[in-house]
DNA sequence: TTACAATATTAAGTAATTGTTAAATGCTGC
DNA sequence: GCAGCATTTAACAATTACTTAATATTGTAA
């Protein structure tokens, strides 16, 4: 779920993919390139980037051809493309759409804007696998909307970790969640934090929330009580 | 609500933009005119038309190109933009409407189809826009039309990017605002700015509108609580 | 029951985010 | 081109959240 984003960039100027390279990785993602659309499609379909940036204008197959392609490609449904391109003004953007573009941005490629374009797909990406904004268990509700926790009416506002926390325990009341869950889910994959920090945040809701809703089941987990 | 309706209209060709403009004043409506896209950018933020008559074909910036950097203008959110292009059967329909356009007329322009047309979208902006524009909160309202706040019916101006952060936040009472929404809803996907920028607007609105309407929720974004 | 590993509890340290200014920059109308 | 306002930036302060470390307590298996 949050491993390191893959883009893949594809352009016939070596000089355009190295910047590129160079700013997307510094952005944090994992980035590969390609020359033209063949072999485009032929690295797609290994690394199965989430984002391709597939410039226009190649020599052989050219990027409304590779985008055309790759849209067939089953294993690369998901993966959003985005084409570059040096003259804003011209036709090109509607057979790009035609051929199933995501987005589009037009040469010279400013840094700042593409890490932003990127940076706000992948959001809108993430964003999808959750809908439910609130739980609502009678005497307790949870709002993702506001961010804030009634008890019994009465409101309270969370911190982003506890809340996430509660979040998380309480989307199954009942269910043991293990620590390793709990980490995956509420720090992320990549973020290492000691053994403690999670019987501290348990701790701040038990203080907040009601001792008797949170119960230890130890060698395992917490879970949530209602 | 009942002001002179605005139309700006953009065509390279001064004829066309002349016969456009007679026969639209004719209709009773305020015109304004523009020869190409950068124009008709610079014209529109002023202007603030509910319909823009955009030529498809322009040298230097096309309709096409102008008319998505008009979606990004939030002052202009409710603008109508309607295409005119010389060629019905070509594929730029296509395009315009995924640059954002509404409506779609081909040359040439018949004098009774453009106001009939005209007439109607105004009908349906009448009947849309009247829920939408004016924020009624009791205390507080915020009227987009004129962009003005009354706070326990006091009159209050706000400057432009002010009134729309105000906008936002309180088009949704309660609900936390991320920045990256705030950002892309007031700023728009293309605009680079820094991470205080939206701190010192809040700042601001904070001194105007009163401290504890604002709620920072800190790692999340704000929200605004009558 | 005891031993010990897992969890609880604090307080304090560290990191991250936001607040506040003032100054710089940008824009617009004259 | 300049005056005046709007917007953004930059530097630093303040605040809050988060993590750790040290120590105490608890549950459980032998």
């Amino acid at each position: 779920m949050s491993k390191i984003p893959k883009i893949l960039v594809v352009d016939d100027d070596p000089d355009i993919v190295e910047i590129l390279r160079y700013n997307l990785s510094l952005g944090g993602y994992d980035v590969k390139s390609a020359f033209n659309g063949k072999e485009a499609i032929k690295k797609a379909k290994i690394f199965l980037p989430e984002i391709i940036l597939l410039d226009v204008m190649m020599p052989e197959m050219d990027g409304i051809e590779a985008c055309s392609l790759i849209r067939e490609i089953p294993s690369l449904l998901n993966t959003r493309i985005i084409f570059l391109s040096a003259r804003s003004e011209d036709y090109t953007q509607l057979s790009a759409f035609d051929a199933g573009a995501d987005d589009y941005i037009s040469k010279p490629v400013k840094p700042k804007i593409l890490l932003k374009k990127i940076e706000s797909i992948f959001k809108r990406i993430n964003k999808k696998n959750e809908k439910t904004t609130v739980i609502d268990l009678g005497e307790i509700k949870i709002d993702r909307n506001s961010y804030l926790v009634y008890i019994k009416n009465q409101e309270i506002a969370l911190p982003r970790k506890e809340f996430e926390l509660f979040y998380l325990l309480a989307s199954k009341p009942g269910k043991v969640f293990t620590r390793d869950e709990i980490m995956g889910k509420v720090w992320g994959s990549e973020v290492v934090v000691g053994d403690r920090t999670i019987d501290v945040h348990i701790r701040k809701l038990r203080e907040k929330i009601g001792d008797l809703y949170f119960k230890t089941v130890k060698g395992i987990g917490y879970k949530f009580n209602q």
